[in-house]
RNA sequence: GGUGGGGUGGCCGAGUGGUCAGGCAGCGGCCUGCAAAGCCGUCUACGCGGGUUCGAAUCCCGUCUCCACCUCCA
């Protein structure tokens, strides 16, 4: 078995090889805590949470970092009289947990917040410094800036030259050697608060974007890890700038650079400024979570989400689709749950040789529904075994997608004194209509199923038996 | 201007040389008292123009076009 993943910095899909054998180590950018998440997080999270449960099903312990951005220009921004920075933070970060858990994402092996971890960025700015890769601010602040020109490979991510980038805007360029130099610490400002500044050798600051990322890789990490995995728009300036950091002090850094895809919205990447961001409440408001995760995890973790909405109605665009295209698992599994219990099974070939093409989900999933066409075609023929053994299958595919609709962290199925309830008077009408179609009194039977219909209860008569569900 | 990724049937979305992706929607059939669900069958494909090849969505050349990044961004 081998496990391939596509490299960006090497532009083509590489056998998986771990630094250290039998574990694969992660270090995935997540966000910065500024304001609520929107589905583009989700995305990026739920990409590597997918990665990490193939690894390990595959028998591989995985240790996967996601930081916390908790203190940057744009927190600082946010704060208010009311609110300080980092009660912001804190308060966003809570939200970030919580949207995560409802799509069943599991929490990251480590969550490092940036401002945990100063001392370790400070030691790296002085290794880049004492290496010739650094320098402090020619204006005489406390600005510590990138050399880029000290770095010849400076670029060599995205396959950009020097000469061709624009300057980057984090810091009065007349402290820079070179306008494309970028911040490592940035000196404290008059009118930013005291408790947004920590001391360095360099005066009082805080850490530029890009440090963080690099220091705390390297203390939950080590010096060299597997892969470092983020959004596509991260992979510059941040993550160039990440790796010009890294290897310049002298760390072997990732081996593998990946990125998933970002989401847009109707055919246009979400942005503030479109005024077309679906954050994940809205998300989360307009569809299962089961079938948020579905619907994300579904298409390759590399290409670009489209939602698309029907005249600005979220439920009813892709989502819809979505939720019919799980509907239609979900409910074969509950046919072969009647014809006995259904274990969580092997998956089949078709799916694992898939997965370990780069998580090719798409067609993980084409096998899974191949699955299920074959179950359901099993239940009509009357061929339990059969049957039992496709769901099983489905069930091993869902688990390892995250998306067994059996699994807890979806929430209670059922269970309480109103459902009970609620059952116990759907069973009698239902007894009601069969005695009225045994009479052959099908307007009556009719009648009894237009009243459950109305309520948002769909019947279905099998060959022996009437089910019912709420649709 | 630089870097990277796309253009596939009504819609979404796979597929790097030769049998089928898969889903959603449609149509026909089976099943049903009628439905629903399910199953079977089925239609419209590979931006455009050349080329290589016995054979190309897939390789080569040209061309049109869309998008992302280069500025805070998962």
């Amino acid at each position: 078995m081998t496990i391939r993943i596509h490299d960006s910095r090497a532009q083509r899909t590489v056998d998986l090889a771990p630094v250290r054998a039998g574990e694969v180590s992660f270090y995935v950018c997540g966000p910065t805590v500024q304001s609520s998440p929107h589905v583009g997080h989700l995305r990026s999270a739920l990409a590597y949470d997918v990665w990490r449960r193939w690894l390990e099903h595959r028998g591989l312990r995985t240790t996967l970092v996601r930081n916390v951005t908790d203190i940057d220009d744009k927190v600082l921004a946010n704060a208010t009289d009311d609110e300080a920075w980092f009660a912001l933070a804190y308060r966003i970060e809570l939200e970030f947990t919580a949207a995560y858990r409802a799509i069943g994402i599991l929490p990251p092996t480590y969550e490092p917040r940036a401002t945990a971890s100063i001392p370790q960025m400070q030691e790296l700015i002085q290794t880049l410094i004492e290496r010739g890769h650094a320098y402090a601010a020619l204006d005489g602040s406390a600005d510590v800036y990138f050399d880029v020109r000290s770095w010849p490979e400076y670029g060599s991510l995205t396959r950009q030259r020097l000469e061709d980038l624009e300057p980057a805007g984090d810091a009065d360029p007349r402290g820079k050697r070179d306008t494309r130099d970028f911040a490592l610490w940035k000196a404290s400002k008059a009118d930013e608060p005291t408790t947004a500044s920590w001391a360095s050798p360099w005066g009082d600051g805080r850490p530029g974007w890009h440090i963080e990322c690099s220091a705390m890789a390297r203390r939950y990490l080590g010096d060299a890890f597997d892969v470092h995995g983020g959004g596509l728009d991260l992979r510059f300036p941040h993550h160039e700038n990440e790796l010009a950091q890294s290897t310049a002090a002298g760390l072997d850094f990732a081996s593998v650079w990946s990125h998933n895809g970002t989401v847009n919205v109707d055919g246009e990447k979400m942005s503030k400024s479109l005024g077309n961001s679906i954050f994940a409440h809205d998300l989360l408001a307009s569809a299962r979570p089961i079938v948020v995760r579905y619907f994300l995890a579904t298409p390759h973790y590399r290409s670009a989400i489209d939602i698309r909405t029907v005249e600005g109605v979220l439920a009813d665009g892709s989502l819809a689709e979505a939720e019919a295209a799980f509907a239609r698992i979900e409910g074969f599994l509950e046919r072969a749950g009647r014809l006995g219990e259904v274990q969580v099974g092997a998956v089949p070939d078709a799916f694992a040789a898939a997965m370990d093409d780069d998580l090719s989900t798409p067609q993980a999933v084409a096998a899974m529904h191949d699955a299920v066409r074959a179950g359901n075609a099993a239940i009509d023929a009357d061929e339990r075994d059969a049957a039992l053994a496709a769901a099983s299958a489905v069930r091993g595919m869902l688990g390892v997608l995250g998306l067994d609709p059996a699994d807890p962290a979806w929430g209670p199925t059922g269970g309480g004194a109103a459902d009970a309830a609620l059952g116990r008077l759907v069973e009698t009408l239902i007894a009601d209509r069969r005695a009225a179609r045994d009479a052959r009194d099908f307007a009556a039977a009719d009648r009894i199923r237009d009243a459950l219909a109305a309520s948002g209860i769909a019947v279905a008569d099998g060959k022996d038996d009437t089910t019912w569900s709420i649709a």
